[in-house]
DNA sequence: CGGCTCGTTGATCAACCTCAATCAGTGTGG
DNA sequence: CCACACTGATTGAGGTTGATCAACGAGCCG
């Protein structure tokens, strides 16, 4: 970074806006401008009436809500290509937080374009579509999860998942390891568990030597019986064309 | 019902299709019969390739999954105004089974119109985007309800969130009492409980003067308690605009 | 070094489950 | 009309999963 300074802005909320930088091409009229969040920090807030959509192009974020007295429930977690932000409206509320995990770069989209982006390129609103199709599927399997599978399954099912989805989105990896930026508070919130069962249990896991996770890496040992425990195979969701939404909504001018 | 009936056919899966009747018009080119489904049927099923997005018109429909053992999840309930069957693509196996919980009916939209009628007409994409978001807050909503809630809160935030979903959508209804076609093994589903503890809980929840479920009516005896018991107001998805969808996507010809 | 976060382990506790019996309501066939 | 089966609600007794409370170690950072 030795020169491109002057066309970079930061915000008061420490995401990072490159004004004259490479962006999203949607549509030949519009172009929306990466913006790089350090890690931790919040995409938008529960409440808020967030005035893009973001999709995500590198890094990890996740979803959560809160209640009063602090309890936490991870909504979903965020990978490149996943669309942040569908709601119901503009005028909207945020029912939800999106923070992200590490440090991460989206491309934000107005809603106010998205009837005029529509307009243009219905192929764009049909990615939408897609993709909201495809947050849906990913909800409806956590709320299964949460809901009548136990902890063993869960986890092993949410490792499995996870597991799956690097190797679809982050071409860059390979063998049976992969990084996984969370904490077990993270998990524990996702699943609707304790951290401190979330341990146990993924002691369980890996003295059954199904898997390992430790310093955020994780490590699938015996991946038949980590389908096995997860349940009917049928059951995850592979989300066999998220790659397509992230090669064909992304195609960001890159440098 | 006296001459209309060479328009009408009935499927081997109990669906009753109006071939020539009155049905949704989304544009001027597309008209899509309404179908009538009995109480109990399949709308849908998991596994299979749905050709179809189903508006719902009139009754009441839920979606679940099951597992090889027979536990299940109910991931969502729909009312009139509800879009059925959005996923990630046409191709896409639908991961869950949609079915009907009184007399259904729905307007079936082909999903190969999809793209077409977004060229035609925008603002159909706006509308669909928009339901997508209602889904996905409401599936984020359950699952934190089933994630960190106890039964008891759980409860009654479910209860709150049908009445006022149905005093919305349904406006021939008044007062307290709302009429709730569901199972205590439904409700139980839904939350990831047993049926046993449901009819313990909604025990408490009466002789707390909270509310009353009996014989398929729901009646609120205390409105500010429940909020209350339900936690922030703040946090209750009331659907803001869906009868905005409801109004404008359905206007089909009624008679 | 002190303070922090994160993971780990132990002991106890409670929310919710399982199994089981009973009962009311409803429909069905004889 | 009644016996029978079936579904859904209710209640009791006892069991299990996972929560709570607590202590401690490792790594990290100012």
């Amino acid at each position: 970074m030795t020169m491109g300074n002057r066309f970079i802005t930061t915000r008061s909320n420490g995401h990072t806006v490159r004004k004259n930088g490479p962006g999203l091409v949607i549509a030949e009229r519009f172009v929306s401008p990466y913006e790089f969040v350090p890690a931790g920090k919040e995409i938008y807030f529960e409440g808020e009436r967030s005035a893009h959509l973001y999709l995500m192009i590198e890094g990890w974020a996740y979803q959560y809500q809160t209640l009063r007295d602090g309890r936490r429930q991870i909504l979903d977690f965020s990978l490149p290509g996943t669309l942040l932000g569908i709601s119901p409206g503009p005028a909207t509320k945020m029912p939800h937080t999106a923070e992200s995990l590490t440090g991460v770069t989206v491309a934000a989209i107005p809603r106010e374009w998205l009837r005029e982006i529509f307009v243009r390129e219905p192929d764009f609103a049909m990615r939408v579509v897609s993709a909201a199709g495809d947050t849906i599927n990913q909800a409806y399997d956590n709320l299964t999860d949460v809901g009548r599978r136990t902890a063993y399954e869960a986890l092993a099912r949410l490792m499995l998942r996870l597991f799956t989805r690097i190797r679809t989105q982050c071409p860059d990896t390979w063998g049976n390891s992969v990084e996984l930026p969370l904490t077990q508070a993270h998990i524990g919130d996702a699943l609707g568990l304790t951290s401190v069962h979330v341990c146990r249990t993924l002691g369980t896991l890996r003295r059954d030597g199904v898997l390992k996770l430790r310093d955020g890496t994780l490590t699938i040992l015996d991946f038949g019986r980590l389908t096995e425990i997860a349940g009917d195979g049928s059951e995850v969701v592979v989300s066999p064309r998220r790659d397509k939404v992230a090669g064909k909504l992304a195609e960001g001018t890159h440098e």
